[in-house]
DNA sequence: TGATGGTTTGACCATTCGGGCAGAATAGAC
DNA sequence: GTCTATTCTGCCCGAATGGTCAAACCATCA
Protein backbone atom coordinates (compact mmCIF):
# COMPACT_ATOMS: atom_id res chain seq x y z
CA UNK A 1 0.00 0.00 0.00
CA UNK A 2 2.54 2.90 0.80
CA UNK A 3 4.23 4.30 -1.84
CA UNK A 4 7.72 5.04 -1.18
CA UNK A 5 8.08 6.20 -4.26
CA UNK A 6 10.92 8.47 -4.78
CA UNK A 7 9.67 10.53 -7.71
CA UNK A 8 9.85 14.03 -7.47
CA UNK A 9 6.61 15.86 -7.98
CA UNK A 10 6.83 17.25 -11.79
CA UNK A 11 9.53 19.98 -11.39
CA UNK A 12 8.09 20.73 -15.26
CA UNK A 13 5.00 21.41 -14.06
CA UNK A 14 4.53 23.85 -11.04
CA UNK A 15 0.79 24.69 -10.95
CA UNK A 16 0.84 28.65 -11.03
CA UNK A 17 2.68 31.19 -12.27
CA UNK A 18 5.27 30.50 -14.70
CA UNK A 19 8.87 30.86 -12.28
CA UNK A 20 9.28 28.35 -10.11
CA UNK A 21 7.37 28.49 -6.88
CA UNK A 22 8.67 27.04 -3.83
CA UNK A 23 6.11 23.93 -3.35
CA UNK A 24 3.75 24.62 -0.63
CA UNK A 25 2.82 22.00 2.16
CA UNK A 26 -0.15 21.73 0.44
CA UNK A 27 0.69 22.18 -3.21
CA UNK A 28 2.90 18.85 -2.55
CA UNK A 29 -0.05 16.84 -0.47
CA UNK A 30 -2.32 17.70 -3.00
CA UNK A 31 -0.26 17.05 -6.70
CA UNK A 32 0.57 13.89 -4.96
CA UNK A 33 -2.80 12.78 -4.33
CA UNK A 34 -3.60 14.12 -7.58
CA UNK A 35 -0.98 12.33 -9.46
CA UNK A 36 -1.61 8.75 -7.29
CA UNK A 37 -5.74 8.77 -7.99
CA UNK A 38 -4.43 9.39 -11.73
CA UNK A 39 -2.51 6.46 -11.45
CA UNK A 40 -5.44 4.76 -10.13
CA UNK A 41 -7.85 5.78 -12.81
CA UNK A 42 -5.65 5.88 -16.01
CA UNK A 43 -3.54 2.46 -15.35
CA UNK A 44 -7.37 0.76 -15.65
CA UNK A 45 -9.21 2.92 -18.03
CA UNK A 46 -6.69 4.47 -20.20
CA UNK A 47 -6.07 8.22 -21.04
CA UNK A 48 -9.66 8.41 -23.03
CA UNK A 49 -11.57 6.44 -20.80
CA UNK A 50 -11.10 8.13 -17.84
CA UNK A 51 -12.45 11.37 -16.90
CA UNK A 52 -11.44 14.21 -15.10
CA UNK A 53 -14.54 13.57 -12.24
CA UNK A 54 -13.04 10.45 -11.91
CA UNK A 55 -9.84 11.86 -10.89
CA UNK A 56 -11.03 14.26 -8.95
CA UNK A 57 -13.43 12.47 -6.77
CA UNK A 58 -10.12 9.84 -5.84
CA UNK A 59 -7.88 12.48 -5.37
CA UNK A 60 -10.52 13.82 -2.96
CA UNK A 61 -10.69 17.08 -4.98
CA UNK A 62 -13.73 19.38 -7.10
CA UNK A 63 -12.63 19.10 -10.67
CA UNK A 64 -12.06 22.67 -10.59
CA UNK A 65 -9.70 22.54 -8.48
CA UNK A 66 -7.52 19.69 -10.29
CA UNK A 67 -7.78 22.33 -12.79
CA UNK A 68 -5.67 24.63 -10.61
CA UNK A 69 -2.73 22.00 -9.95
CA UNK A 70 -2.64 20.67 -13.71
CA UNK A 71 -3.59 22.55 -16.74
CA UNK A 72 -4.64 20.15 -18.47
CA UNK A 73 -5.95 16.09 -18.03
CA UNK A 74 -2.69 15.99 -21.09
CA UNK A 75 -0.95 17.63 -18.55
CA UNK A 76 -1.46 15.06 -15.63
CA UNK A 77 -0.87 12.38 -17.68
CA UNK A 78 2.69 13.13 -19.13
CA UNK A 79 3.35 14.20 -15.67
CA UNK A 80 3.06 10.78 -14.30
CA UNK A 81 4.73 9.34 -17.33
CA UNK A 82 7.78 11.03 -17.14
CA UNK A 83 7.35 11.12 -13.24
CA UNK A 84 7.40 7.30 -13.15
CA UNK A 85 9.92 6.54 -16.13
CA UNK A 86 13.14 6.65 -14.02
CA UNK A 87 11.45 4.37 -11.36
CA UNK A 88 9.70 1.92 -14.30
CA UNK A 89 13.69 2.16 -15.92
CA UNK A 90 15.92 1.68 -12.88
CA UNK A 91 16.27 -2.16 -12.44
CA UNK A 92 17.24 -1.89 -16.14
CA UNK A 93 19.81 1.11 -14.79
CA UNK A 94 21.04 -1.29 -12.36
CA UNK A 95 22.76 -3.79 -14.41
CA UNK A 96 26.56 -4.20 -14.07
CA UNK A 97 28.64 -4.37 -16.75
CA UNK A 98 31.02 -5.66 -14.42
CA UNK A 99 28.70 -7.99 -12.17
CA UNK A 100 28.56 -11.59 -13.16
CA UNK A 101 26.50 -12.42 -16.42
CA UNK A 102 24.26 -14.66 -15.48
CA UNK A 103 23.38 -13.04 -12.11
CA UNK A 104 22.62 -9.70 -13.74
CA UNK A 105 20.51 -10.71 -15.95
CA UNK A 106 18.81 -12.97 -13.35
CA UNK A 107 18.60 -10.30 -10.98
CA UNK A 108 17.32 -8.02 -13.66
CA UNK A 109 14.60 -10.28 -14.38
CA UNK A 110 14.11 -11.23 -10.70
CA UNK A 111 13.66 -6.95 -10.10
CA UNK A 112 11.37 -6.48 -13.21
CA UNK A 113 9.10 -9.16 -11.80
CA UNK A 114 8.73 -7.78 -8.40
CA UNK A 115 7.86 -4.47 -10.23
CA UNK A 116 4.98 -6.52 -11.78
CA UNK A 117 4.18 -7.48 -8.85
CA UNK A 118 4.39 -4.70 -6.60
CA UNK A 119 3.66 -1.91 -9.11
CA UNK A 120 1.01 -3.25 -11.45
CA UNK A 121 -0.90 -0.23 -11.55
CA UNK A 122 2.26 1.41 -13.53
CA UNK A 123 2.79 -1.28 -15.32
CA UNK A 124 -0.62 -1.30 -16.95
CA UNK A 125 -0.39 2.82 -17.22
CA UNK A 126 2.59 1.97 -19.41
CA UNK A 127 1.18 -1.29 -21.38
CA UNK A 128 -2.29 1.19 -22.33
CA UNK A 129 -0.17 3.56 -23.76
CA UNK A 130 1.94 1.84 -25.73
CA UNK A 131 -0.64 -0.32 -26.91
CA UNK A 132 -2.16 2.74 -27.97
CA UNK A 133 0.87 3.89 -29.95
CA UNK A 134 2.51 5.49 -27.10
CA UNK A 135 1.19 9.00 -28.78
CA UNK A 136 1.89 11.04 -25.86
CA UNK A 137 5.12 8.85 -24.92
CA UNK A 138 7.10 8.43 -28.07
CA UNK A 139 9.75 11.02 -27.07
CA UNK A 140 10.18 8.89 -23.92
CA UNK A 141 10.64 5.46 -26.18
CA UNK A 142 12.61 7.45 -29.13
CA UNK A 143 14.82 8.79 -25.93
CA UNK A 144 15.65 7.70 -22.77
CA UNK A 145 14.69 3.82 -22.86
CA UNK A 146 16.29 3.37 -26.27
CA UNK A 147 19.58 4.72 -25.42
CA UNK A 148 19.16 2.64 -22.36
CA UNK A 149 18.43 -0.46 -23.83
CA UNK A 150 21.36 0.18 -26.34
CA UNK A 151 23.47 0.83 -23.61
CA UNK A 152 22.61 -2.37 -21.91
CA UNK A 153 22.36 -4.09 -25.06
CA UNK A 154 25.45 -3.90 -26.02
CA UNK A 155 26.73 -4.97 -22.30
CA UNK A 156 25.19 -8.25 -22.67
CA UNK A 157 26.54 -8.51 -26.82
CA UNK A 158 29.64 -8.56 -25.17
CA UNK A 159 29.25 -11.26 -22.36
CA UNK A 160 27.48 -13.30 -25.54
CA UNK A 161 30.48 -13.04 -27.80
CA UNK A 162 32.94 -13.81 -24.71
CA UNK A 163 30.79 -16.83 -24.04
CA UNK A 164 29.97 -15.96 -20.68
CA UNK A 165 25.93 -16.17 -21.61
CA UNK A 166 24.31 -18.23 -24.42
CA UNK A 167 24.55 -16.29 -27.94
CA UNK A 168 21.09 -14.91 -28.06
CA UNK A 169 19.95 -11.49 -29.59
CA UNK A 170 20.28 -9.15 -26.34
CA UNK A 171 17.41 -7.29 -27.32
CA UNK A 172 15.06 -10.08 -27.39
CA UNK A 173 16.10 -11.24 -24.36
CA UNK A 174 15.14 -7.76 -22.94
CA UNK A 175 12.13 -8.21 -24.77
CA UNK A 176 11.41 -11.36 -23.15
CA UNK A 177 12.27 -10.38 -20.00
CA UNK A 178 9.45 -7.33 -20.43
CA UNK A 179 7.07 -9.29 -21.66
CA UNK A 180 7.12 -12.42 -19.22
CA UNK A 181 7.05 -10.20 -16.57
CA UNK A 182 4.69 -7.30 -17.20
CA UNK A 183 2.45 -10.42 -18.49
CA UNK A 184 1.80 -10.86 -14.69
CA UNK A 185 0.71 -7.30 -14.15
CA UNK A 186 -1.15 -6.51 -17.57
CA UNK A 187 -3.26 -9.17 -17.79
CA UNK A 188 -3.59 -10.51 -13.94
CA UNK A 189 -7.55 -10.45 -14.42
CA UNK A 190 -6.77 -13.35 -17.41
CA UNK A 191 -3.87 -15.15 -15.15
CA UNK A 192 -5.71 -15.17 -12.01
CA UNK A 193 -8.59 -16.46 -13.71
CA UNK A 194 -7.11 -19.27 -15.43
CA UNK A 195 -5.33 -20.57 -12.57
CA UNK A 196 -8.14 -19.93 -10.32
CA UNK A 197 -8.04 -18.14 -6.84
CA UNK A 198 -5.98 -20.59 -4.72
CA UNK A 199 -3.15 -19.75 -6.88
CA UNK A 200 0.22 -17.46 -6.31
CA UNK A 201 0.07 -16.42 -9.49
CA UNK A 202 3.47 -14.08 -8.74
CA UNK A 203 5.38 -16.88 -6.93
CA UNK A 204 4.53 -19.39 -9.35
CA UNK A 205 6.09 -17.45 -11.92
CA UNK A 206 9.32 -16.69 -10.18
CA UNK A 207 9.73 -20.46 -10.11
CA UNK A 208 8.65 -20.54 -13.96
CA UNK A 209 11.12 -17.69 -15.28
CA UNK A 210 13.55 -18.91 -13.10
CA UNK A 211 13.83 -21.96 -14.63
CA UNK A 212 13.36 -20.13 -18.19
CA UNK A 213 15.85 -17.77 -17.95
CA UNK A 214 18.39 -20.20 -16.15
CA UNK A 215 18.00 -22.58 -19.35
CA UNK A 216 18.19 -19.98 -22.09
CA UNK A 217 21.14 -17.88 -20.58
CA UNK A 218 23.40 -20.99 -20.54
CA UNK A 219 26.14 -21.04 -22.93
CA UNK B 1 -43.02 0.13 -34.31
CA UNK B 2 -40.22 -2.47 -35.42
CA UNK B 3 -38.81 -3.21 -31.94
CA UNK B 4 -37.71 -7.04 -31.27
CA UNK B 5 -38.68 -8.00 -35.34
CA UNK B 6 -37.73 -11.69 -34.78
CA UNK B 7 -35.98 -12.49 -37.96
CA UNK B 8 -34.74 -9.18 -39.02
CA UNK B 9 -31.03 -7.24 -38.50
CA UNK B 10 -28.90 -8.72 -36.03
CA UNK B 11 -30.05 -7.89 -32.51
CA UNK B 12 -27.53 -9.68 -30.66
CA UNK B 13 -25.66 -12.59 -33.37
CA UNK B 14 -22.29 -12.32 -34.52
CA UNK B 15 -23.26 -11.64 -38.16
CA UNK B 16 -20.47 -13.06 -39.62
CA UNK B 17 -19.93 -16.62 -39.66
CA UNK B 18 -22.24 -18.04 -36.74
CA UNK B 19 -25.05 -16.27 -37.84
CA UNK B 20 -27.47 -18.62 -40.14
CA UNK B 21 -30.25 -15.62 -40.71
CA UNK B 22 -31.31 -14.83 -43.71
CA UNK B 23 -28.94 -12.03 -44.66
CA UNK B 24 -29.42 -10.39 -47.18
CA UNK B 25 -26.07 -9.38 -49.82
CA UNK B 26 -26.78 -6.06 -48.41
CA UNK B 27 -26.46 -6.81 -44.52
CA UNK B 28 -23.71 -9.40 -44.99
CA UNK B 29 -21.52 -6.70 -46.45
CA UNK B 30 -22.25 -3.78 -44.00
CA UNK B 31 -22.05 -5.91 -40.71
CA UNK B 32 -18.78 -7.22 -41.90
CA UNK B 33 -17.51 -3.71 -43.71
CA UNK B 34 -18.92 -2.45 -39.76
CA UNK B 35 -16.77 -5.73 -38.12
CA UNK B 36 -13.69 -4.87 -39.84
CA UNK B 37 -13.84 -0.89 -38.93
CA UNK B 38 -14.49 -1.43 -35.52
CA UNK B 39 -11.16 -4.10 -35.43
CA UNK B 40 -9.63 -0.76 -36.95
CA UNK B 41 -10.57 1.72 -34.27
CA UNK B 42 -11.41 -0.64 -31.40
CA UNK B 43 -7.89 -2.32 -31.51
CA UNK B 44 -5.93 1.29 -31.74
CA UNK B 45 -8.08 3.36 -29.01
CA UNK B 46 -9.81 0.92 -27.14
CA UNK B 47 -13.55 0.56 -26.03
CA UNK B 48 -14.12 3.95 -24.28
CA UNK B 49 -11.35 5.65 -26.72
CA UNK B 50 -13.65 4.74 -29.82
CA UNK B 51 -16.92 6.42 -30.82
CA UNK B 52 -19.56 5.33 -33.26
CA UNK B 53 -18.37 8.49 -35.73
CA UNK B 54 -15.04 6.82 -36.14
CA UNK B 55 -16.31 3.23 -36.36
CA UNK B 56 -18.66 4.67 -38.93
CA UNK B 57 -16.76 6.89 -41.24
CA UNK B 58 -13.91 3.66 -41.09
CA UNK B 59 -17.07 1.94 -42.65
CA UNK B 60 -18.02 4.64 -45.21
CA UNK B 61 -21.43 4.34 -43.89
CA UNK B 62 -23.72 6.80 -41.10
CA UNK B 63 -24.11 6.75 -37.48
CA UNK B 64 -27.56 5.78 -37.68
CA UNK B 65 -26.65 4.01 -40.59
CA UNK B 66 -24.53 1.66 -38.08
CA UNK B 67 -27.14 1.46 -35.32
CA UNK B 68 -29.54 -0.03 -37.65
CA UNK B 69 -27.01 -2.55 -38.12
CA UNK B 70 -26.27 -3.08 -34.40
CA UNK B 71 -28.22 -1.46 -31.24
CA UNK B 72 -25.17 -0.13 -29.50
CA UNK B 73 -21.64 0.56 -29.37
CA UNK B 74 -21.11 -2.26 -26.91
CA UNK B 75 -22.79 -4.46 -29.32
CA UNK B 76 -20.37 -4.13 -32.08
CA UNK B 77 -17.82 -4.44 -29.45
CA UNK B 78 -19.30 -7.33 -28.15
CA UNK B 79 -19.98 -9.20 -31.85
CA UNK B 80 -16.42 -8.30 -32.59
CA UNK B 81 -14.53 -10.13 -29.42
CA UNK B 82 -16.67 -13.53 -29.55
CA UNK B 83 -16.86 -13.88 -32.99
CA UNK B 84 -13.16 -13.53 -33.04
CA UNK B 85 -12.85 -15.74 -30.30
CA UNK B 86 -12.39 -18.91 -32.28
CA UNK B 87 -10.28 -17.85 -34.37
CA UNK B 88 -7.82 -16.32 -31.72
CA UNK B 89 -8.11 -19.32 -29.92
CA UNK B 90 -7.70 -22.00 -33.19
CA UNK B 91 -3.83 -22.79 -32.64
CA UNK B 92 -4.26 -23.83 -29.09
CA UNK B 93 -7.48 -26.27 -30.10
CA UNK B 94 -4.38 -27.39 -32.63
CA UNK B 95 -2.16 -29.02 -30.40
CA UNK B 96 -2.54 -32.30 -30.22
CA UNK B 97 -2.40 -34.89 -27.47
CA UNK B 98 -1.23 -37.84 -29.83
CA UNK B 99 1.80 -35.51 -31.82
CA UNK B 100 5.12 -35.30 -31.13
CA UNK B 101 5.28 -33.20 -27.37
CA UNK B 102 8.08 -30.76 -28.63
CA UNK B 103 6.52 -30.68 -32.30
CA UNK B 104 3.28 -29.64 -30.73
CA UNK B 105 4.30 -27.23 -28.52
CA UNK B 106 6.92 -25.43 -30.96
CA UNK B 107 4.22 -25.44 -33.67
CA UNK B 108 1.74 -23.61 -31.25
CA UNK B 109 4.27 -21.56 -30.53
CA UNK B 110 5.14 -20.54 -34.08
CA UNK B 111 1.35 -20.47 -34.95
CA UNK B 112 1.07 -17.73 -31.89
CA UNK B 113 3.87 -16.25 -33.33
CA UNK B 114 2.32 -16.03 -36.81
CA UNK B 115 -0.91 -14.57 -35.98
CA UNK B 116 0.87 -11.96 -34.37
CA UNK B 117 2.28 -11.02 -37.27
CA UNK B 118 -0.79 -11.37 -39.55
CA UNK B 119 -3.37 -10.29 -37.13
CA UNK B 120 -1.72 -7.48 -34.29
CA UNK B 121 -5.20 -5.87 -34.53
CA UNK B 122 -7.12 -8.64 -32.72
CA UNK B 123 -4.15 -9.23 -30.77
CA UNK B 124 -4.50 -5.64 -29.61
CA UNK B 125 -8.53 -6.02 -29.56
CA UNK B 126 -8.24 -8.73 -26.77
CA UNK B 127 -4.97 -6.99 -25.19
CA UNK B 128 -6.99 -3.70 -24.75
CA UNK B 129 -9.77 -5.25 -23.45
CA UNK B 130 -7.80 -7.51 -21.06
CA UNK B 131 -6.08 -4.87 -19.74
CA UNK B 132 -8.90 -3.03 -18.53
CA UNK B 133 -10.04 -5.83 -16.53
CA UNK B 134 -12.19 -7.60 -19.49
CA UNK B 135 -15.06 -5.76 -18.24
CA UNK B 136 -16.87 -6.96 -21.86
CA UNK B 137 -15.51 -10.61 -21.73
CA UNK B 138 -15.36 -12.08 -18.55
CA UNK B 139 -17.50 -14.72 -19.29
CA UNK B 140 -15.15 -15.61 -22.79
CA UNK B 141 -12.18 -15.79 -19.97
CA UNK B 142 -13.96 -17.76 -17.23
CA UNK B 143 -15.91 -20.06 -20.16
CA UNK B 144 -14.51 -21.12 -23.57
CA UNK B 145 -11.15 -19.91 -22.60
CA UNK B 146 -10.60 -21.33 -19.48
CA UNK B 147 -11.86 -24.79 -20.62
CA UNK B 148 -9.78 -24.68 -22.80
CA UNK B 149 -6.39 -24.35 -21.40
CA UNK B 150 -7.35 -26.77 -18.57
CA UNK B 151 -7.63 -29.08 -21.06
CA UNK B 152 -4.37 -28.46 -23.10
CA UNK B 153 -2.64 -27.73 -19.70
CA UNK B 154 -3.27 -31.35 -18.59
CA UNK B 155 -1.91 -32.98 -21.84
CA UNK B 156 1.23 -31.11 -21.19
CA UNK B 157 1.59 -32.09 -17.87
CA UNK B 158 0.90 -35.88 -19.07
CA UNK B 159 4.20 -35.19 -21.11
CA UNK B 160 6.04 -33.51 -18.27
CA UNK B 161 5.40 -36.34 -16.04
CA UNK B 162 5.62 -38.83 -18.90
CA UNK B 163 9.86 -37.35 -19.18
CA UNK B 164 9.26 -35.90 -23.00
CA UNK B 165 9.48 -32.52 -22.18
CA UNK B 166 11.11 -31.01 -19.18
CA UNK B 167 9.11 -30.68 -15.26
CA UNK B 168 7.33 -27.39 -16.25
CA UNK B 169 4.14 -25.71 -15.18
CA UNK B 170 2.14 -26.40 -18.07
CA UNK B 171 0.12 -22.91 -17.11
CA UNK B 172 3.00 -20.74 -17.40
CA UNK B 173 4.25 -22.53 -20.05
CA UNK B 174 1.06 -21.73 -22.05
CA UNK B 175 1.42 -17.74 -20.31
CA UNK B 176 4.55 -17.39 -21.46
CA UNK B 177 4.02 -18.33 -25.36
CA UNK B 178 1.10 -15.44 -25.36
CA UNK B 179 3.06 -13.15 -23.39
CA UNK B 180 6.33 -13.73 -25.56
CA UNK B 181 4.17 -13.57 -29.09
CA UNK B 182 2.10 -11.10 -28.41
CA UNK B 183 3.89 -8.69 -27.38
CA UNK B 184 5.59 -8.38 -30.79
CA UNK B 185 1.89 -7.09 -31.71
CA UNK B 186 0.71 -5.71 -28.75
CA UNK B 187 3.61 -3.90 -28.19
CA UNK B 188 5.06 -3.45 -31.35
CA UNK B 189 5.57 0.41 -31.68
CA UNK B 190 8.11 -0.03 -28.91
CA UNK B 191 9.90 -2.88 -30.11
CA UNK B 192 9.89 -1.00 -33.62
CA UNK B 193 11.53 1.99 -31.79
CA UNK B 194 13.65 0.20 -30.40
CA UNK B 195 15.06 -2.09 -32.85
CA UNK B 196 14.87 0.81 -35.58
CA UNK B 197 13.38 0.62 -38.86
CA UNK B 198 16.24 -2.44 -40.86
CA UNK B 199 15.23 -4.87 -38.53
CA UNK B 200 12.53 -7.37 -38.95
CA UNK B 201 11.34 -7.74 -35.97
CA UNK B 202 9.48 -10.69 -36.63
CA UNK B 203 11.50 -12.54 -38.24
CA UNK B 204 14.11 -12.21 -35.66
CA UNK B 205 11.58 -13.31 -32.98
CA UNK B 206 11.03 -16.44 -34.49
CA UNK B 207 14.83 -17.29 -34.49
CA UNK B 208 14.62 -16.18 -30.70
CA UNK B 209 11.89 -17.60 -29.32
CA UNK B 210 12.75 -20.78 -31.36
CA UNK B 211 15.79 -21.04 -29.24
CA UNK B 212 14.02 -20.02 -26.24
CA UNK B 213 11.37 -22.37 -26.09
CA UNK B 214 13.96 -25.52 -27.62
CA UNK B 215 16.14 -24.94 -24.33
CA UNK B 216 12.87 -24.59 -22.12
CA UNK B 217 11.24 -28.11 -23.48
CA UNK B 218 14.40 -30.15 -23.01
CA UNK B 219 13.97 -32.89 -20.53
C1' DT C 1 -45.98 -0.35 -62.49
C1' DG C 2 -47.09 -0.24 -58.09
C1' DA C 3 -46.65 -2.38 -53.67
C1' DT C 4 -43.55 -3.88 -50.17
C1' DG C 5 -40.01 -4.29 -47.03
C1' DG C 6 -35.36 -3.60 -46.30
C1' DT C 7 -32.05 0.48 -46.15
C1' DT C 8 -30.42 5.21 -45.43
C1' DT C 9 -30.38 9.81 -43.73
C1' DG C 10 -30.98 14.57 -41.66
C1' DA C 11 -32.41 16.54 -37.73
C1' DC C 12 -32.59 16.17 -33.11
C1' DC C 13 -31.88 15.04 -28.05
C1' DA C 14 -29.85 14.20 -23.37
C1' DT C 15 -25.69 13.58 -21.25
C1' DT C 16 -21.02 13.82 -20.49
C1' DC C 17 -16.72 15.87 -20.87
C1' DG C 18 -12.78 19.13 -20.70
C1' DG C 19 -12.17 23.42 -19.29
C1' DG C 20 -12.84 28.69 -17.79
C1' DC C 21 -13.87 32.28 -14.38
C1' DA C 22 -15.21 35.31 -10.66
C1' DG C 23 -15.36 35.31 -6.28
C1' DA C 24 -15.45 33.06 -1.68
C1' DA C 25 -12.73 30.66 1.78
C1' DT C 26 -8.48 29.89 4.03
C1' DA C 27 -3.57 29.57 5.48
C1' DG C 28 0.25 31.89 7.13
C1' DA C 29 3.20 36.01 7.99
C1' DC C 30 3.04 40.14 10.65
C1' DG D 1 -6.48 40.43 14.64
C1' DT D 2 -5.17 42.17 9.91
C1' DC D 3 -3.62 41.53 5.56
C1' DT D 4 -2.27 39.09 1.50
C1' DA D 5 -1.28 35.38 -1.44
C1' DT D 6 -2.82 30.95 -1.99
C1' DT D 7 -6.39 27.60 -2.35
C1' DC D 8 -10.98 26.23 -3.37
C1' DT D 9 -15.80 26.22 -5.23
C1' DG D 10 -20.21 27.17 -7.70
C1' DC D 11 -21.58 28.08 -11.95
C1' DC D 12 -21.12 28.31 -16.55
C1' DC D 13 -19.82 27.04 -21.50
C1' DG D 14 -18.99 24.78 -26.04
C1' DA D 15 -17.95 20.60 -28.05
C1' DA D 16 -18.40 15.55 -28.26
C1' DT D 17 -20.77 11.59 -27.80
C1' DG D 18 -24.19 7.70 -27.78
C1' DG D 19 -28.46 7.17 -29.32
C1' DT D 20 -33.49 8.14 -31.43
C1' DC D 21 -36.91 8.83 -35.00
C1' DA D 22 -39.77 9.97 -38.73
C1' DA D 23 -39.29 10.42 -43.23
C1' DA D 24 -37.19 9.36 -47.45
C1' DC D 25 -34.95 6.15 -50.45
C1' DC D 26 -34.42 2.05 -53.17
C1' DA D 27 -34.33 -2.88 -54.76
C1' DT D 28 -37.22 -6.45 -55.87
C1' DC D 29 -41.01 -8.92 -57.46
C1' DA D 30 -45.92 -9.83 -58.35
Amino acid sequence: MTEQTPNAPPAEDPPLSVGQRPQTRIQLRNTKAILEAALDVFSQYGFRGSTLDQIAQAAGLSKPNLLYYFPSKEAIHVALLSGLMEVWLAPLYALDADGDPRDEIMGYMRRKLEMSREMPRESRLFANEVLQGAPRFLDGIEGELKTLVDAKAAIIATWSQQGKIAAIDPYHLIFSIWSLTQHYADFDVQVRTILGPKRDSFAEAETFLETLFSRLLVP
